[in-house]
DNA sequence: GGATTATATAGCCATAAAGCAATATAAGAG
DNA sequence: CTCTTATATTGCTTTATGGCTATATAATCC
């Protein structure tokens, strides 16, 4: 049951729900998110943590980057069910649509090694 | 978004998800999910409003009481497709089983017209 | 080593949520 | 109409959640 309840808290807020919306088209690191969402950078990471917790996304260290991608599911059933059920959800979503336009711009070259 | 959000909401809290597993068996009325649970009256009330507001369930009056129901999702795609999953999961969680053991020898004439 | 940068954690505040007791509403019985 | 009973609503308290700023950690560069 409580991990039941962790993937529908996981699921229950608007934020995390573009996030994982972002992630199905590419893994993202934390500033790409923070562009994106346009959030404070420590509110991404603990909703992040809410979602790994979840066994909703992953992680991959890659230098200073930590790179976020959408968790194939093997750590819960139920994860694993309800991203299979979001890959087709809320694509006519207007948030969504707006996200993913704003999402795409997005680069992360833009955003970190400001020295590049 | 806001209809998805609603059905995460819903089913992010423990006895609400009690309640829907006890509606797969049988339509119960308020006393009848009160005894089960062991939670307040008022309380099971607020908590049938929110799944009814999420599309999961619905209502019938019978004279004094108010049968509820599992909904037939017809109202929110997202709570067809989260009942139908709930058909088959938890059913081997102990607090469901629990459950299941109190609520199968709960009637609700034992509970409303001590009368009779 | 020290400086820089991306991410994580800690601490705090405002709002939401879940619980209860008390009260209001609605339907049936007399 | 009055009384009873099942449910709904209101008002309140406690805890959980989402947001922020400030600080800590980890990795890279010099």
């Amino acid at each position: 049951m409580r991990e039941f309840i962790k993937v529908m808290k996981a699921l229950s807020d608007p934020n995390r729900v573009k996030l994982l919306k972002m992630l199905q088209k590419r893994m993202m690191c934390v500033c790409e998110v923070q562009a994106s969402l346009g959030i404070a950078q420590p509110t991404v990471s603990k909703h992040l943590k809410i979602l790994e917790d979840a066994g909703l996304v992953g992680r991959e260290k890659d230098g200073l980057w930590v790179n976020y991608f959408l968790s194939d599911g093997g750590r819960s059933p139920y994860a694993a069910s309800l991203l299979g059920n979001l890959k087709h959800w809320l694509d006519d979503d207007p948030e969504i649509r707006d996200l993913f336009g704003r999402s795409d711009a997005i680069r992360r070259e833009d955003l970190c090694h400001p020295r590049d």
